[in-house]
DNA sequence: GTTACTGCAAAGTCTTTGCATGCGG
DNA sequence: CCGCATGCAAAGACTTTGCAGTAAC
C-alpha cells in the first residue's frame, strides 16, 4: 500500500484541532492551518477531517444548524454547550452508562451508544450570585 | 394586530407532522400537504414549520447531518434512533432530570435544558438478542 | 387599507465531488 | 510508475430570504 497517511497536511489539521480548545469548526481549522500553509485548498481540510474522524484521531460534533465543531477527544464524553456564547466544554456525567445503554430495550431497541448534551448559560455569560460580571 | 395565526397551510403542516408517526422532514412534509394544496410552496412549509416551532406546537430535531425533522410532542423527552434503517422513536429516560441539570455547576453552567439521544438498532433491524445476520 | 401569509426563485451556508496535477514510495 | 493526497472549482443538500401578489381583518 502506497498510503501516506498522516501527511503533513492532515497532521497540521490534527494539531490544530488538538492546539485549539474550543472544538474548532471546519473553517476555523481552515484558517488557522492556512497560516502555515497558504495554499491548503478547503477541500483539503475536509478531506483530512473526515480521514482523521474515520481513524479515531478526531470527533465530530453536530450541534444545532451550526457548522461541524471537531473534538480531539474521541473517547465518549458529554458536552455542556452555552447557548449565549456558543462555547462548548467537555465534560463526564458521572451516571451509570449501562443504565442508558440498557434503556432502550423496553422499546425493543439494542441501544449501542449515546449522547448527552447539557445546554445552558456558562459562567462568563451568567454570572450567578457570587460569579464576577463577564 | 391581525395577524392569521394558525392559517390553513400551517394547520395543514401540523395535522401531517401529527399524523405521521416517524417525525418527518420538510421534504415529507411537503410532499404530503401538497396532495391537498398542490400550490403550495417549499418556502411556505419552512414558513409554517418555523412558526410553529416558534409558537411551542411541534419541535424540531437535528440529528447528524441529516434534514431536520419535526416532532409533535413538544413536551421534553429523549430519543431512540436506529443507526441502520433510521427510525427514531419518542423516548422517556426515567433518570432524575434534577441531576442532568444540576450537573453543569461544577464547569460553572447553569444547565437549562438537556438532550440526550439513544442510537441503536430497533427490532426491525435487530431482532432480538439471537439476531439474524441481515 | 393595512398587515400578514403565500408563491416563486434566487441566494446562502456548509459540505462533497470530479478531475487534473504531482509528490512519495 | 502508480497510488494517493492535493488544489480548484463546481455541484449538492438543505434552508433562508427578497419581493410582489393576494387574502384576511
Amino acid at each position: 500500500m502506497k498510503a501516506r497517511r498522516l501527511t503533513p497536511h492532515r497532521s497540521a489539521v490534527l494539531e490544530t484541532i488538538r492546539a485549539s480548545r474550543t472544538h474548532p469548526t471546519a473553517a476555523e481549522i481552515y484558517s488557522q492551518v492556512r497560516r502555515r500553509r497558504p495554499g491548503v485548498a478547503y477541500a483539503t481540510i475536509y478531506n483530512a477531517l473526515d480521514w482523521l474522524t474515520r481513524n479515531g484521531m478526531v470527533s465530530e460534533l453536530r450541534l444545532g444548524d451550526e457548522a461541524s465543531r471537531y473534538d480531539p477527544t474521541t473517547a465518549r464524553h458529554d458536552h455542556l454547550v452555552c447557548t449565549r456564547c456558543g462555547a462548548l466544554v467537555d465534560y463526564e456525567l458521572p451516571l451509570p452508562h449501562r443504565i442508558l445503554l440498557q434503556a432502550g430495550r423496553r422499546h425493543g431497541f439494542r441501544v449501542q451508544y449515546y449522547r448527552l448534551e447539557l445546554f445552558g448559560c456558562c459562567s462568563q455569560c451568567a454570572p450567578d450570585s457570587a460569579a464576577p460580571s463577564r
